[in-house]
DNA sequence: TTGTATGCGTTATCAG
DNA sequence: CTGATAACGCATACAA
């Protein structure tokens, strides 16, 4: 395995010309680059990341903790993970996956005292959560995906929860809808508090009627908030859903009954992972979360804080994109 | 932070016996390793891992080149990068996640030669994989989830087609069905293949009849079958379906045409994630792929090949769990 | 603009 | 059983 020094005495240089050659800390002249560059290239260097790390205090690895591991989540989670790698292997750095079941905090520990950990991107976040009141005590720079109740000073990505309710509510509203239902599980969790408040008020904005039915991250209680839908609130001729697991039980449902969807009754979800492929028949009109491009944005406002680069946007809100598919259609009363 | 000097200084030892009352390298009198384990609790000690891999010249960091992830393979990837993360910690290892999108080889060199790596946890193997003949070439250490076609000499992961397939198959043929189908991709890659074949000897072996039923990943391929059944092969009352979303598009199909699952017809779903959560109604019955376990052993197996430690289990093969839910009962001619 | 020297926290090789 | 001491490959302050 090539090392710096192979490298030097091949360009014919000192040793640190090739760090500084390859790093650009300082100005090197245009000819010893080209041959030091050109030595790199022969000899097929890579430098060494553990070297690195020990020598210069600061480590070019970042950890992400990662969740467990439910289904709902599952699918985003992995979005994030590859998106979250992109990013650190494009500036340079290496993503290490830190499954953690809990908040746990010795796992933290290790983490930030390793000496192999540059920073940690954090998922799955709390209101109030301790491992960030750990991490910011400690000095680790660390961002999130997602954000706590005091966020204001950290750095994270989030979903822009009245953009994306907006997106689905004003949807149906162009379609003529005018009651309309939203399904949503009921955690104690930010997320769910947050969307629950801002499809009622995109609702009361389009001036559209709007009943709230919780359901649980299984298709049979999709089909029972089918069942519910059908017989308390026979107006509602729209639904907004955040569940795609949920929805599926609930287009069932309305097929088990003869409720023709879209014609009487559309849908849309919510929230959906980027790369959701057509798991219902008709397929499923979405407004998608990028989760993807989340993940990446979370690793470069991580770097940036890491090698101390200024930017403004150290907190990213994301909305993501309608897509029309086949469970959407104009009011039937419109 | 911390350092083994520190510990060394507490506790009154040298610097390397700390480093061997630890690794347990070498032998150490009782009172001493008590005396350093002692220090090493106060001073909240962790041994810096870029120090120890540069020093050793072994890393203890294993990389797990992750498939950048359609849907279908998205929700099983993500129980193996868990398990093996947790594996790799439980010993002591981190797990570096390298999102990759073909058999990039210039990334596995990198990978390879960053001095970081101590082995390489390879999926989406090919039956020709260029990735696996390099690592071997570079005397990489590195295990797989899944297997090339001359997989014989190398450590690997893998479903066991015949034994999965057979419990399905079986299941079927216990609740007196006679005449089966199965649905299956046809992507030309090992996968379909070997489950290919492996269905239709299980049928032949319990003397069923068998038709084979060819979808894409997506629920209107999955409805488009049921059609293509009900049509061509009435005489069919069991399914055995090798794709999660086609299948719900199947079911799909069965209640737009109301036919009854299961008193008419029974389903089971191959080689779905061991937390399959009940995404349709009726509920499921499936034969789970333990995923979380095989990402475990793929680590275990590769730290084992690491460190020399010899075991004969370097190939293993795994089935899965039956759960029987609600697509599944006895058939209707029986 | 470039080269030299030192130290990062370990592991491993010597001695004792 | 234990203690010195030399690498490991690189970053960086310092000297030229």
């Amino acid at each position: 395995m090539a090392t710096r020094a192979d490298v030097a005495k091949l360009a014919g240089v000192s040793a640190s010309t090739v760090s500084y050659a390859l790093s650009g800390e300082r100005t090197i002249s245009d000819e010893t680059r080209k041959k030091v560059l050109k030595a790199v290239a022969q000899l097929d260097y890579r430098p060494n990341f553990a070297a690195g790390a020990l020598a210069g205090g600061k480590s070019k690895t970042i950890a992400l903790v990662s969740p467990s591991g439910e289904f709902g989540i599952a699918l985003i989670a992995l979005e994030y993970i590859n998106g979250a790698g992109e990013a650190a292997r494009a500036r340079g750095y290496h993503l290490v996956i830190w499954p953690s079941q809990e908040s746990e905090m010795t796992e933290i520990k290790t983490l930030a005292k390793s000496g192999m950990i540059g920073g940690v991107v954090l998922m799955e976040i709390k209101l109030e959560d301790e491992r960030v009141a750990y991490l910011d005590r400690e000095n680790v720079p660390f961002s999130m995906i997602g954000r706590t109740a005091d966020s204001a000073k950290y750095s994270y990505v989030d979903r822009d929860f009245d953009g994306v309710a907006d997106m689905g509510v004003k949807y149906l509203k162009d379609l003529g809808h005018k009651d309309i239902a939203f399904l949503l599980t009921d955690r104690e969790i930010g997320v769910d508090t947050k969307f629950s408040s801002a499809v009622i008020s995109a609702a009361k904005k389009y001036k559209m009627s709007c009943k709230k039915i919780k359901v649980v991250n299984e298709a049979s209680s999709g089909r029972e908030a089918f069942v519910t839908l059908n017989k308390k609130y026979p107006e509602i001729t729209g639904v907004v859903s955040l569940n795609d697991i949920a929805t599926l039980g609930f287009l069932s449902g309305a097929k088990e009954f003869g409720v023709d969807i879209p014609k009487e009754l559309s849908v849309i979800a919510l929230d959906t992972p980027q790369n959701h492929i057509e798991m219902s028949w008709p397929p499923l009109t979405t407004v998608n979360l990028p989760a993807h491009e989340m993940g990446e944005t979370a690793v470069n406002i991580l770097i940036d804080q890491i090698e101390k680069i200024e930017k403004k946007d150290r907190q990213q809100l994301f909305v993501g994109d309608l897509v029309k598919r086949g469970t959407t259609a104009k009011a039937r009363n419109s």
